[in-house]
DNA sequence: TCGAACATTGAACCAAGGTTCAATCTCGTT
DNA sequence: AACGAGATTGAACCTTGGTTCAATGTTCGA
């Protein structure tokens, strides 16, 4: 057993601000474990890693509440496997659609960018016309910026 | 010189809430050229193109403020064809590293994907056991939701 | 023993992109 | 004339993921 971590320490190891601890905790992904006699947060290694762990599933792109059923289930509390496998699905089809629909925003920006370019020579900047013209390969896309 | 449409028919023509219309309005994206008697907003064929374009930007991941600098431009209000490249290629850049990053997070969830249909067969959920150990490869990367 | 640095709380605030509401007015049809 | 659909306004509210503040308490090093 080695020393707990107070708040701000626990932080520092994960990169987090202790505000963003404090508002974990508000939302039910972290607890701490004890507290001192002046009411200070003490933490286990087992925190931080957990902290660590909710990081990384955001940078996956999981809600906090995403991150709540992950973290439940993680913590051993009857949650079936298959719920996590509906989020781990569901996440890994919506990373699908947004990895497909930035390639196609890739496209467009590199064709305004090419349009631009060119027009630099001609003295006229070209998105100006350019974007004139329909645009039915994009314009006609739903942009669908929250998850459900 | 074709009919004026009224806010719920532009609103429909582009496939956005009324209230949306207003907001851009509130936001400095689009005006009505004119009002009836009735004070009722009146828009021409020029703005429902310019609310397409607003969504097509926004579709490509531009923020209403970058929109409004494109529009700015679009109305050849002596915007330098410098500055729209920059927001070309700024949301360029960004598109890419948003496409690496998700080429990335979609590696990962293959992988817990694959571990949790492994458990299937074991009877424990592996995720579980595969979390526990250290992910180099993603928690280290910074996840960076807001576009500077 | 003093001050700096850190901790506590609840509440308020922020950005982005809208949505909803209340109270009122107008239009087109019957 | 009356009805419902659709328009007007400003203001309040929403979500997500936090941050900031004020007032107050604690710990540690010089």
């Amino acid at each position: 057993m080695n020393k707990p971590y107070t708040i701000g320490q626990l932080a520092s190891q994960a990169d987090v601000p202790t505000s963003t601890v404090r508002y974990y905790e508000r939302r039910g992904l972290l607890r701490c474990e004890a507290r001192t006699r002046a009411n200070y947060r003490q933490y286990g290694e087992a925190t931080l890693e957990r902290l660590r762990f909710i990081r990384s599933a955001q940078a996956a792109g999981f809600t906090l509440v995403d991150i709540r059923s992950l973290l439940r289930f993680r913590d051993g509390d009857s949650v079936p496997c298959g719920e996590v496998q509906e989020l781990i699905t569901a996440r890994l089809d919506r990373v699908r659609r947004e990895l497909a629909h930035l390639s196609e925003v890739e496209q467009l920006l590199q064709q305004w960018d090419r349009v631009c370019r060119a027009a630099e020579r001609t003295g006229r900047c070209g998105v100006l016309d350019y974007l004139e013209q329909p645009h039915e390969d994009f314009s006609t896309k739903r942009n669908n910026p929250t998850r459900p």
